[in-house]
DNA sequence: TTATGATGTGTAACGGGTTACACATAAGCG
DNA sequence: CGCTTATGTGTAACCCGTTACACATCATAA
């Protein structure tokens, strides 16, 4: 059977639509016994009104989206569902967008989207315009990496935790501590890099060799460690610029016969899952994932629903911790 | 400013909105002057449809979920960016939901979207009831696991990739081979284990307490593996329902000191990218993931646009992927 | 008793598209 | 030349809610 519209239930309750709008809403005054009839109308019809029409007409769809480069990099999972989480919470819809990091492809979701009245984007990028994204007619909230000056944002301390890190490194007694980098156009990934080197760059055996690039990918933080290992056998730390980058090293050692934590202490960034399930277990600096992601929805619905128009922007303190890739080095 | 309306365009181009409507979608006539001076004011008006407006006229969204019991189940990103890529394709927005297995949520969630007019659904569940499944009124597709048969559905060769993965061990020289089963009531979980049975039951060593429960669960799966193998510590090959609880019951093994591969050889289910990150590395029975979420995406659509309406059923083929976690044996 | 505000309800416009229908003109054909 | 069909375009109804506005009734205070 057709889904019953307001209409249906108007005239079984023998009301105008107004009247049951207003049942509905709870808005305007309605006599307690008509109340009742609507009531028992909508109940006896199923009727669930049509938020098509309710969104064309307000202009507001309570759809956020959430832009991420690549849902199937581990990081990002446990952000979807922290978003998802929030957004349901406040009876929002979910809407997920892959963007590869394709500024093209940013683009094209936040026009597709506005079209569908969507109300407020959460996005993950470092790709994006951001005189584009600021003047995207609708909030949005930069996460984990920031954006524009002028965007609402949730991160971490990036470069505090990469300090904390290096110097974790040093006081078990590492004597040369390399790092495996992210990529050079982001942001928290320049974080992490300023933070090892706010350690280590005054140290006299310390040379920018001691670096490599791994650009945020499992393999190319493999090779990336291979190489470094192999022009600097002295390395006994390693500082990893993310977790699927520090699996990544974790594997290169094994490759090339280093054993970890023996030989070498890794320590890496994010506290994903991932890290709980090698062999050894990883060491990190722990974001909380979870809270940022729902704290950044909620930023957002914020800001939607106009309780707090003003910008946002809030840091997160990462914590470590300690696993088995990490151990004291015999003085 | 103000987003451009069809009538603004109407009014820039000299012309009636039906016109601008048709030249916008192509239908009826319309001179070829006319359409290139709306074209024109289209593009300098930078007009964008309403795409709430033509849902309400339309009854449709353009927009399919996923539902899925927890996206940080590393089983799942992949499929999501499967059906999300799928999707896009086909110009629909994509919704994900993460369901818990609840069948309370996944009821709830379907009654919000149908307000929203969403088009149609994927999903991956084991609790949602049937018979409420098969009546919701927009196309429906079930993926991973079979739901109801009036339903179309994509899925693996469950029951056959177990067999192939017990005899596996068998060749490798494995004598005594037990199974960490997943959940009793889902049907992908029964299937493996009944392929398990097809081919040790009538072994004369067979016995039902090789068999544990693992409910799918890194850590049920651990404790489930430390059950078995202590209290058979003859086995020699397992055969585990799904890479996350294989990867649990790699850490069962090393925290028994129980070496891997040598002492016993582990294959597990699914073909995860996890699977390639441990130590060792997992041998698997690898679906074809993606290739799954993207048939059972492109079903959903085309059931959608009625281009097929009737039950579509779909079983693809797994692969074994040898990787470290199984050696053979000296005889 | 009357002015005033609170309560209760309906009418109709509105949001932004789509399309059935009517109408007009042009072209093709016997 | 008259009839039929193809082409081109506008009017208005429709999709389904929400809400401004008008109007009535009722209670309360002066």
């Amino acid at each position: 059977m057709m889904m019953a519209t307001i209409k249906d239930v108007a005239r079984l309750a023998e009301v105008s639509t107004a009247t049951v709008s207003r049942v509905l809403n709870g808005n305007g005054y309605v006599h307690q016994g008509t109340k009742e009839r609507v009531a028992k109308a909508i109940t006896q019809l199923n009727y669930r009104p049509n938020d098509v029409a309710r969104s064309l007409f307000k202009g507001r769809s309570k759809m956020i989206a959430l832009f991420v480069p690549d849902i199937m990099n581990p990081f990002f999972p446990e952000l979807a569902r922290a978003v998802e989480d929030m957004a349901k919470k406040r009876d929002y819809t979910f809407v997920l967008c892959n963007t590869d990091d394709d500024p093209a492809k940013e683009v094209n979701y936040v026009q597709e989207l506005k079209q569908k009245s969507l109300d407020g984007i959460v996005i993950v990028s470092s790709t994006i315009s951001g005189d584009f994204i600021k003047d995207v007619d609708i909030p949005v909230v930069a996460l984990d990496r920031i954006l524009h000056p002028s965007l609402s944002s949730v991160t971490v301390n990036n470069r505090q935790g990469a300090r904390e890190a290096t110097t974790y490194l040093q006081e078990l007694g590492c004597k040369r501590i390399a790092h495996v980098a992210g990529p050079n156009n982001v942001s928290n990934a320049e974080q992490r890099l300023n933070g090892y080197l706010d350690v280590v760059q005054e140290e006299d055996w310390f040379r920018y060799s001691f670096i490599e690039q791994g650009g945020y990918h499992f393999d190319e933080a493999k090779k990336a460690t291979e190489r470094l290992l192999t022009k600097h056998p002295e390395i006994d730390g390693l500082f990893v610029a993310n977790d699927l980058m520090g699996v990544g090293a974790l594997k290169a050692a094994q490759s090339l016969g280093i054993a970890v934590p023996d030989q070498l202490s890794i320590i890496a960034f994010d506290g994903i899952t991932l890290g709980e399930t090698t062999t050894p277990t990883l060491t990190t600096m722990a974001q909380p994932i979870y809270k940022a992601g729902a704290r950044a929805a909620e930023i957002l619905i914020e800001q939607i629903e106009q309780q707090n128009d003003q910008r946002q922007v809030e840091e997160f303190t990462v914590e470590i911790v300690e696993r088995e890739s990490t151990r004291r080095r015999d003085a």
